[in-house]
DNA sequence: GTGATTGCAAATCTTTTGCACTAAA
DNA sequence: TTTAGTGCAAAAGATTTGCAATCAC
């Protein structure tokens, strides 16, 4: 019999741990739980805010200036992408596929538009000396 | 011959006035300053800041509170609107028409996109109960 | 006059920084 | 060990607010 510990189902450690692994980020305590929260689940938007109180809600002790620092490192490597929607607060989002963004303004919480449904259509030349980085597209919402 | 002060070519005292007045709002010594800096001449997008010193370097003598009340009275008035691009600080466009934007991330720097040159090809529906308050694509250009 | 507007300074909010402490390799 | 990462509190930057003074009507 198999030792619980090394009972490897192909994710010994969880996909999260192999992330980190994956961006060069060292696996720290606060980092892998955070990775747990953001990735293991649905696509998510968060503000540092909005993820700070939940990790504090399911018990990880983690400060607000390493959740800021966690945001910014998961953006540098690639595992998330910063989404700007309002000029006050800072969003980043789980989903770093090419995609586009409902916007409903009343309660400020985002939706993902697949790429596909998009069509972009840009006539203008990009400036010289320029390229183009990224198209966001943001469907702002109101209620009816 | 004509007292110079009731002379009057169709705009007794210039553009800047009017809008005021016809947006409702009080045409006081300080919003009149701002207006001509703002719409006597091409569009422009500004800062707080950027207004503030421009104001400031101009002999307005208007205080950073007062900016920042004014250019959210002229947007709410739809004197001008607020372009998103920045998490951390507000613009604002003296181009209120249907229209959109390059972004220049090295230097911070604004372009207007003519609406017909983006054509938008909206496949999802708005969900139900919303409607859709605003499109904004906006181009971000990083150096080649 | 009277109520709207302004300026100033203080307050607030989000985000960053400095630095001693802790933990991963 | 050695070096990266963390927490905390303080700092910084943008924006808002409270309130007395000032201005438009």
């Amino acid at each position: 019999m198999i030792h619980a510990r090394t009972q490897n189902r192909g994710r010994p450690y969880g996909p999260a741990l192999e992330r980190l692994r994956a961006a060069g980020l060292r696996p720290t305590r606060q980092r892998l739980a955070l990775a747990k929260l953001l990735f293991e689940g649905a696509d998510r938007h968060v503000s540092a805010e909005v993820l700070h109180e939940e990790a504090q809600g399911v018990g990880i002790r983690v400060s607000l200036a390493t959740i800021y620092n966690t945001l910014h490192q998961f953006t540098a490597t690639g595992l998330m992408r910063e989404i700007v929607v309002d000029s006050q607060r800072s969003y980043f989002d789980t989903n770093v596929t090419n995609h586009h963004h409902f916007f409903y303004e009343s309660s400020g919480r985002l939706q993902d538009i697949p790429a596909e449904e998009v069509r972009v259509a840009r006539l203008p030349g990009t400036p010289a000396g320029t390229r183009v980085s990224r198209v966001d597209v943001v469907v702002r919402l109101a209620e009816k």
